[in-house]
DNA sequence: AACCATGGCAACCGCGAGAGC
DNA sequence: CGCTCTCGCGGTTGCCATGGT
């Protein structure tokens, strides 16, 4: 679908819009290997593109440059952004440059489609402390790790990043234990669980449910919770189901109730 | 097969900061 | 100091593919 800008002038200076065509981006990429990038509204007019300059300049920011990563994210770049997200919240471009080859067009999609679902789906602000909480320690984050340890692909770089960016969980929750309470109390209600509601208004604090695990890593990050769970949507569960006899962590079940074992953990602590 | 809903993503828009004159 | 231009950022829109009914 291609449309053009309003214009009082004549149809030869009307501006192209919409989808870029392989003609127009080889004008572009042929332009800019032979002059450089920069004063962008001249390179739209020198190329012979009826583009705007802004319009040239995220095409090839965001599509056309030789460095620019395209498929899915690695788990570790996931993990990256959920981490440095929780620190700076929506500023995409300052993520990217943690994100070689990655735009913060790309970022912003990421975090808009997926983790922004994910929030709908449990009833809660996005960019809420509590959610930030729900990913970091309670489903999200605990699942990608694994799945950068077995992918092996984590490199020094990013090593370095993820130790750099941990915090202890205590840091984490201290003050907001109230908040992070009545999410969970919230997340198990939405999901209709077989388990009891955790109400929680007291001084319990989700401290003693992190170390009472032992996969607390050497930082004071817990990380392993339902690490055996496919990194799916929630499940809507229903139906008249019991307390199960076998760990909910580490057996098959927690495929599909990775999040109400841990709330279920959560409750038999308390 | 047709229709509809939804998700993913490329592209656009408005705004503000900074540089140059 | 103010104007213009360029650039970059974050939010939003709209197209298209896919899946469900």
């Amino acid at each position: 679908m291609l449309s053009y800008t309003n214009s009082s002038k004549g149809d030869a200076e009307q501006l192209r819009r919409g989808t870029w065509s392989a003609e127009e981006d080889s004008l572009l990429i042929h332009y800019i290997a032979r002059h450089g990038e920069g004063h962008w509204n001249l390179l739209a007019k020198r190329a012979g593109l009826r583009r705007t300059g802004k319009s040239c300049r995220l095409r090839w920011l965001n599509y056309l440059k030789p460095d620019v990563k395209h498929g899915n994210l690695t788990p570790q770049e996931e993990c990256l952004i959920l981490q440095l997200h929780s620190k700076w919240g929506n500023r995409w471009s300052k993520i990217a440059k943690y994100l070689p080859g990655r735009t913060d067009n790309e970022i912003k999609n990421y975090w808009r489609t997926r983790v922004h679902k994910h929030a709908r789906h449990l009833k809660i602000d996005a960019n809420s402390t509590p959610f930030q909480y729900v990913i970091r320690c309670c489903n999200w984050m605990p699942r990608l790790l694994p799945k950068m340890e077995s992918l092996n692909q984590t490199s020094q770089h990013d090593q370095e990043l993820m130790t750099m960016e941990q915090v202890p969980v205590q840091e984490q929750i201290s003050g907001s234990t109230d908040m992070i309470m009545s999410t969970i109390s919230q997340v198990a209600e939405y999901q209709t669980s077989p388990f009891s509601i955790i109400s929680n208004n007291d001084d319990y604090t989700l401290a003693k449910y992190c170390y009472h695990d032992d996969n607390i890593d050497k930082n004071g990050c817990y990380y392993n919770l339902a690490s055996t769970s496919a990194f799916e949507d929630f499940p809507y569960l229903d139906g008249d189901c019991h307390k199960p006899d076998y760990n909910c962590v580490n057996d098959g079940f927690a495929d599909g109730l990775w999040s109400m074992g841990e709330l279920w953990q959560l409750r038999d602590l308390h």
